[in-house]
DNA sequence: TTGCACTATAGCAGATTCTGGAATATAGTC
DNA sequence: GACTATATTCCAGAATCTGCTATAGTGCAA
């Protein structure tokens, strides 16, 4: 088995994400998804058809995949669109976006604190 | 007075802010801060001395002022380090910050839903 | 059964943002 | 005076994002 240089990259070393990084893996965060599958979910928690592009997005699925956040499905759905292609998180990558969370929760937590958002929520 | 073609431009157009922006906006919520200060918040905020590297934060604080979220003050404190150049958020640049703060709110409550933070914080 | 909109993925060129490194200079301490 | 911390800037290269175009299958309606 060929093994990359950076399999054993800790969790850490990923953050913090970029910004349309933790919208896929969040997408994928609940249940497996194909590409178009996450455009559409991001298009409709955002309310905002342009809130990722699909040119980023599926290269950003592509990095996602050489960095082993996400893993490719071998099987797809009988009687599916064969076009698609199903990702799913890696242990790593449902570990990364957690720790992501987590960041952001802090940060958002100095924002109320800066008067960007009210005390509770 | 010089305008610039888009002073007008709507809080909307800059969403989603870009990683290390927002922090940046973040640290200068609560209060005016020289490039510096912003630096040793962020690495204080996030525990991590390299959260943002300084080449990032001045160059992000350029692009900032160019784009009329921070403005830079005329005045300083007597006494104070020549060197400081001290920052504020603009209107603009507040309301922008309250909205990337509102999206990120709703995209961890979708982190949530996908188990990566446990319920209710 | 053709036409058309929608679904689905991929590629590229250029712009923007981020990283790492080094340079410069002042301030404060021993 | 030497040394460390503070403070900002610049540059080259890497990574990410945007806009545009291409390709092709799917579903529906005329």
């Amino acid at each position: 088995m060929v093994r990359r240089v950076d399999d054993d990259r800790s969790p850490e070393t990923f953050l913090p994400l970029h910004r349309d990084t933790f919208q896929i893996l969040v997408s994928l965060a609940d249940r497996e998804r194909h590409g178009y599958s996450i455009l559409r979910d991001i298009e409709e928690r955002t309310g905002d058809v342009r809130a990722i592009t699909p040119s980023t997005l599926y290269s950003s699925i592509h990095r996602l995949l050489e960095n082993g956040l996400i893993d490719e499905l071998a099987e797809r759905p009988a009687e599916d669109d064969e076009r698609r292609r199903y990702y799913r998180l890696t242990a790593l990558g449902r570990r990364v976006a957690e720790l992501e969370a987590r960041r952001l929760e802090r940060l958002l937590r100095a924002a109320r604190t800066g008067g960007l958002l009210p005390k509770r929520t």
